[in-house]
RNA sequence: GGGCUCGUAGCUCAGCUUGGUUAGAGCGCGCGCCUGAUAAGCGCGAGGUCGGCUGUUCAAGUCAGCCCGGGCCCA
């Protein structure tokens, strides 16, 4: 017995209908062996073979997988066939596009914002080289600096409570600090790779260059030798942001990374007016710990300021502040800033003699200075050069005192009021605090809620300005020249330019350049211990060419220019005999960065033509907080050195502006579903592990108040993977959920970094040992191009992207899994018909469809390119998400009967999707690499969509075509405004309507429907469009001005043009314009006419039709049935049975069925009268249909039974 | 405190440069439909004082000013 699925009863055959069908399955290009061979085929009811043929050369379109073996198929293929090496061979010669790559440091794992970066970075390279740019791909790393340093301190245990970590380091050995340092930098270089590989950013990591690499290392020598040559760098005083623990200076650049919010406290002191008894001036200050140090009051001169007498305790006293700021009291009396100026006050501690207060200049007085406002404090400034920029400044300008009673580790020294001797300067806040209320010199005290700057790698040890000796480039004084350079930056978004980096440029201040620390470009500055000759080298050659000995040509080579080696190089002097001796200090890590444009070529001492040809960039990108970061330090080195004069004696062409960076995409950062950065330790941190691979490894605590079936983790975890109620995690012991057992994420408080919370029993049922679980997604992993195409298309880049694996896996649907499934169907089709592109001939002619859709493809071609041309990426994604959705649920959904077809129409159809998909392929390979490789294998096989060129931009498009989109959109309006109609009635689309009746707002439109109505028709299952001859039977007219045409001619006349609209006719207003004569409407200055240019035709459905309608048409159905339209509903249904017993029986989509049909007279009827229709739709051999009135299945009513058998 | 930036549907985001009268999309939700793309697909619907106030204008989500709230950067 054959297999059956049935439905209902299946009586014995009263009569069978055997079909004559026609071929619809012979493939128009016969005989792919593809294609599942015909059993046989009706002709004239014999079966007869099918004639084989065998195609060596045609093959089948072949399925995608799921995305994560999608993508590491195409791993694997770009690594054995080395696509990558292949890309850059083949564009050799060709002109350069140039990218720099911002060197990560490699001793921390990559994190999401990592992923964001590269990703960016990686689209534009990929873009340009299909334009036929040639990508260079450099990476790079950087290796010096504190975050290495503090990495080995903590690894070596020094870094344990405050204190100067210096001299542990310095009785560690420098020799070994810096061999640890080298391991350090690359301790997580696999992971770094790893995930550069899994996102596709493709980069020669093979090439990169690396921060202490000697050749490096010279070449920043080189630049500052030269800014040394010319003067700008000079050692001075200057107040800087001080690391007492780490015994260093910070740059701008490492400050920003590490503001916190903190309470600190918040003081308003008074200051004993000298001869005016019980007098006093207020000041504010969030530092107490620098007023032992105040030498000066500073005011503003123009401002006011009062006398308020006040009680205090038992006693009256008088206080000084600004009138805008005065506390609670008697005014008696209102001065300027001015007349305060020269009052002598009694300092709050007076100060020993000594080093340590330099008192000969202006001290204990008070001072006008411009930095005083009336935004906060007392209008009077508490002032302390050694610990504050204004402070300090103001003693330049004014020859004020100075007191520094703390010392570079942060703890005061000897001369100090005895009982702070000793204290760390945050600490000692208590202390004078609680000395001052004592001493009733304390006006107010409480704390303030603000951010405050922290060491950048060791957050909890607080910075302090202090006045101190390093050496500073002179970047204030060109400071003019970097604005004039950034102006010709083209920064995205724009307002990056006027806004953040160019208020830092006008704000600049000398490049805090030396650090006072052991691993790090050593600055090249020698000199005399005998007198005063100072040289700057710019190489080791330079450096032996002055006859410098004591090299130490055993260590390796790179380590040869680092400390502690190469302060063992010394240099006769030429002019007095002595000895030069390398400075001690090191460099801002921030300047090896901005050398890379340079340095990551050896320039000038090697790799000039590399430079040459690669400077500067077309294009950077990277997070927004790089604006005093990377973007300056490259910027401002490239302003300073790369001047006319200097590119001439380099042989260099002049390098204008802008340099080194002509485009740079600013990134926004990634935070959580909620906006708030991510955190490891909060838990609100979506590993990318999970979105790739769809498992996260997680330590785990067993807590029984978890139910079982259950892992607790935070609510911000929860959401982001976002399972649906009926999916589970699965808990295992290994990454492959085996052997798991299904939990469901519930909300549970924070159980710490990276770990959930288990009930026992699970914890014993998974076997799990030890305090790691894996937790496994139910469903397939994003993967990687899911990953970028987040950060493509949810928002633009410079905003923040909130990131969940929910997010991920939505914007998946959108793209992927709707083209995905366009590929899908197109496969099935095209294997059905042995479509194959290499050998059929192409149909000359092409349907409007067809049309249509290939006129969008150019339209998506044209915008994507013109979009990424102006580095918009969002946009791009944008057209490209569109453009699939046209495709998938316009162009598809309205053909499908086309690729379940034969001939000319079938070929037609094929072909344009080939096509369609043929040019996506390409337009995506930028943006989900991955996918696009996939298809393209796929569809053309030809080596690698990476190394295919760009799709043509095609000409602006055919007026034909502009207008064939344009009625098309009309098309698809009309059709859902059909579907609303039915909804509203209630009649499903199965059930065939006689007709619809269209009224468009401009009738004139309807002209150029009149092919596409057949569109409307099949969607709509109706079997005729007409536009109405009645329109006024159903529809009411809606007039109003056109407010843009006429706004400017009537000015304000417009209301009274638009009330006497509102109160016209509608269907007269617009008779009169569609006449030509024009609306008249009388306004005060005349009679005016109002044309189609200057009015919007509107029409609404009058109440009781069943229509839906919008401004722009109204659709009204035609909802009664006859006998006929009934007939073929329920024929319809039939049809819908069989396909779905077909899809049952799992056959396959060609295989030939028996049909058997039983049911009353209706059915029976409507089964005879469509039995042609319904076995050719359904590849039925035999239609059987019987009379059988007690069938126990239904159909709309009637008696029903159905069975379904392959032949 | 200052600068920049953001605030539009339950959620994620467009729209603002160039002001124009039914403010869009996706997701989610509700209802329904279609279907050999089927563990898919589609439609419809509900859902908005466009953060608030004031102003400019015939007309403001859009321009200006002030305020409130978030983020970033800096004091």
């Amino acid at each position: 017995m054959l297999p059956r699925a049935s439905a209902g009863c299946v009586g014995g055959a009263a009569h069978a209908l055997v079909l004559a069908m026609a071929p619809r399955l012979m493939s128009h290009r016969q005989g792919a062996t593809f294609v599942r061979p015909l059993a046989g085929r009706l002709d004239g009811g014999k079966p007869v073979e099918m004639p084989m043929s065998s195609r060596p050369d045609a093959r089948p379109f072949e399925e995608l997988p799921s995305p994560v073996a999608l993508e590491e198929e195409v791993l694997s293929y770009w690594r054995d066939r080395n696509i990558f090496e292949q890309s850059l061979r083949q564009s050799e010669g060709r002109p350069g596009f140039v990218f720099y790559e911002g060197p990560p440091t490699a001793n921390g794992r990559p994190h999401n914002g990592h992923v964001l970066t590269r990703v960016i970075k990686d689209l534009f390279p990929r873009y340009k080289t299909m334009r036929g740019y040639r990508v260079d791909r450099k990476a790079g790393w950087d290796t010096h600096g504190l975050p290495v340093e503090i990495e080995v301190e903590k690894e070596l245990g020094m870094r344990s409570g405050h204190g100067n970590s210096r001299d542990a380091v310095l009785a560690y050995g420098l020799d070994n600090f810096a061999q640890r340092c080298v391991e350090s930098v690359f301790k997580y270089t696999s992971d770094w790779e790893e995930l550069t590989e899994r996102v596709g950013f493709w980069v020669d990591l093979d090439q990169a260059y690396v921060t202490y690499h000697r050749e490096y290392v010279e070449s920043v020598w080189w630049a500052l030798s030269e800014l040394h040559r010319r003067g700008l760098l000079y050692q001075g005083k200057k107040i800087v942001w001080w690391w007492p623990d780490g015994g260093t200076a910070l740059s701008a650049g490492e400050v920003g990374e590490g503001y916190r919010d903190v309470d600190d406290p918040s003081v308003t002191v008074r200051f004993p007016v000298v001869g005016q008894p019980d007098t006093y001036l207020l000041a504010w200050t969030t530092t107490p710990w620098t007023l032992p140090s105040n030498v000066a009051l500073a005011v503003g001169a123009d401002l006011d300021y009062a006398y308020v007498e006040l009680e205090d305790g038992d006693r009256t006293i008088t206080v000084i502040a600004a009138d805008a700021l005065k506390p609670d009291g008697r005014v008696i009396k209102l001065v300027k800033g001015a007349d305060l100026v020269g009052m002598a006050y009694q300092p709050l501690y007076v100060p020993q003699p000594g080093p340590t207060a330099d008192l000969s200049g202006i001290s204990f007085q008070v001072v006008a200075a411009k930095h005083v406002s009336l935004d906060a404090g007392t209008g009077i400034v508490h002032t302390a050069p050694a610990y504050g920029e204004d402070d300090f400044l103001l003693r330049a300008e004014l020859g004020l005192g100075i007191i520094e009673l703390i010392g570079p580790d942060g703890r005061f020294v000897d001369a100090a009021p005895s009982w702070l001797v000793g204290r760390y300067f945050k600490k000692a806040d208590k202390d004078i605090i609680a000395d001052l209320v004592g001493r009733g010199l304390m006006h107010a005290h409480g704390t303030i809620r603000h951010s405050y700057p922290f060491s950048p790698r060791s957050k909890d040890d607080p910075l302090m300005q202090i006045a101190r000796p390093g050496w500073f480039i002179k970047t204030s004084e060109y400071k003019h020249l970097a604005l004039q350079n950034n102006a010709e930056v083209n920064w995205l978004p724009e307002h990056i330019k006027e806004g953040r980096f160019g208020d830092f440029l006008r704000n600049n201040v000398d490049w805090a350049l030396s650090r006072e620390r052991f691993w790090g470009t050593p600055l090249p500055i020698w000199q005399c211990d005998g007198c005063e000759h100072e040289l700057a080298f710019a190489s080791v050659a330079d450096l032996q060419a002055a006859g410098a000995t004591g090299f130490a040509p055993d260590v390796d080579r790179n380590l040869q220019v680092h400390r502690p080696w190469v302060d063992r190089v010394v240099v006769p002097c030429q002019r007095c005999g002595g000895e030069l001796h390398r400075v001690i200090e090191v460099i801002d890590c921030w300047f090896d960065s901005g050398c890379m444009p340079f340095a990551q070529w050896g320039f000038p001492h090697q790799g000039q033509q590399e430079f040459k040809a690669a400077f500067p960039a077309d294009f950077i990108s990277e997070a927004v907080d790089q604006t005093r970061g990377w973007f300056y330090s490259l910027l401002m080195i490239s302003t300073l050195l790369f001047d006319d004069e200097t590119c001439r004696r380099y042989g260099l062409d002049p390098v204008g502006y802008p340099r080194p960076y002509r485009n740079c995409v600013v990134l926004g950062h990634v935070s959580d579903m909620d906006g708030k950065k991510e955190s490891k330790s909060i838990g609100n941190y979506t590993s990318p592990h999970l979105v790739l691979t769809g498992r996260m490894k997680m330590h785990f605590v067993v807590d029984d108040r978890v139910p079982q079936g259950s892992v607790g983790m935070t609510a911000a975890a929860v959401r982001s993977i976002g399972l649906s109620n009926n999916e589970r995690l699965t808990l295992a012991v290994g990454s492959d959920g085996q052997d798991g057992v299904p939990v469901a994420p519930k909300k549970w408080k924070k159980p710490g970094k990276e770990t959930v919370v288990l009930n026992s029993a699970d914890v014993a049922a998974a076997g799990l040992a030890g305090g790691a679980c894996w937790l496994v997604a139910p469903f397939d992993a994003p993967g990687a191009d899911a990953f970028r195409w987040l950060f493509y298309a949810s928002n633009p880049p410079w905003t923040n992207t909130r990131l969940s694996l929910r997010n991920v896996r939505e914007g998946q649907r959108e793209f992927h899994l709707r083209l995905g499934n366009v590929f899908q169907f197109f496969t099935i089709y095209a294997n059905i018909a042995g479509f194959d592109p290499m050998s059929d001939t192409r149909p000359a002619e092409v349907e409007t469809l067809d049309r249509w859709i290939l006129h969008q493809r150019d339209e998506l071609v044209r915008t994507v390119t013109t979009q990424l041309d102006a580095y918009r990426i969002y946009e791009s994604a944008r057209a490209i998400a569109t453009f699939v959705d046209d495709l998938s649920n316009w162009y598809v959904r309205r053909s499908r009967d086309r690729f379940w077809s034969e001939g000319t129409d079938n070929a037609c159809a094929l072909w344009t999707l080939y096509d369609v998909l043929c040019t996506l392929s390409r337009v995506i390979a930028p943006f989900t690499p991955f996918l696009a490789e996939a298809l393209y294998q796929r569809l053309e096989g030809g080596e690698s969509v990476h190394l295919q060129s760009w799709p043509d931009v095609a000409e602006l498009g055919h007026q034909d075509d502009i207008e064939l989109a344009e009625d098309m959109a009309l098309i698809r309006e009309l059709c859902s405004l059909g579907l609303a109609a039915r909804a509203r009635v209630g009649v499903k689309v199965r059930q065939p309507l006689r007709a619809v009746e269209v009224v468009l707002a401009d009738p004139t439109r309807a002209a150029r429907l009149g092919p596409l109505l057949v569109l409307v028709r099949a969607e709509l299952n109706v079997r005729e469009v007409r536009f109405s001859q009645r329109a006024d039977d159903f529809v009411d007219f809606k007039v109003k001005p056109d407010y843009p045409a006429l706004g400017r001619r009537l000015g304000k006349e417009m209301k009274l043009c638009a009330r006497a609209l509102a109160q016209a006719d509608g269907g007269a207003v617009r008779a009169a314009i569609l006449g030509g004569a024009g609306y008249p409407v009388e306004l005060p200055s005349g009679t005016i006419h109002l044309g189609a240019d200057q009015v919007v035709l509107e029409v609404v459905p009058k109440a009781g039709f069943q229509a839906a309608g919008s401004a722009t048409a109204v659709v009204a159905l035609h909802a009664e049935l006859d006998e006929d339209l009934r007939q073929e509903g329920l024929a319809r249904e039939i049809l819908n049975r069989i396909q779905g017993l077909r899809k049952d029986l799992d056959l396959a989509y060609t295989d030939r069925v028996v049909v058997h049909i039983q049911g009353d007279a209706a059915v029976v009827a409507a089964a005879q009268r469509f039995a042609s229709h319904i076995a050719h739709e359904t590849l039925a051999t035999v239609l059987d249909i019987t009379p059988c009135g007690d069938a126990d299945d239904q159909l709309d009513g009637h008696a029903f039974g159905l069975s379904v058998a392959p032949v």
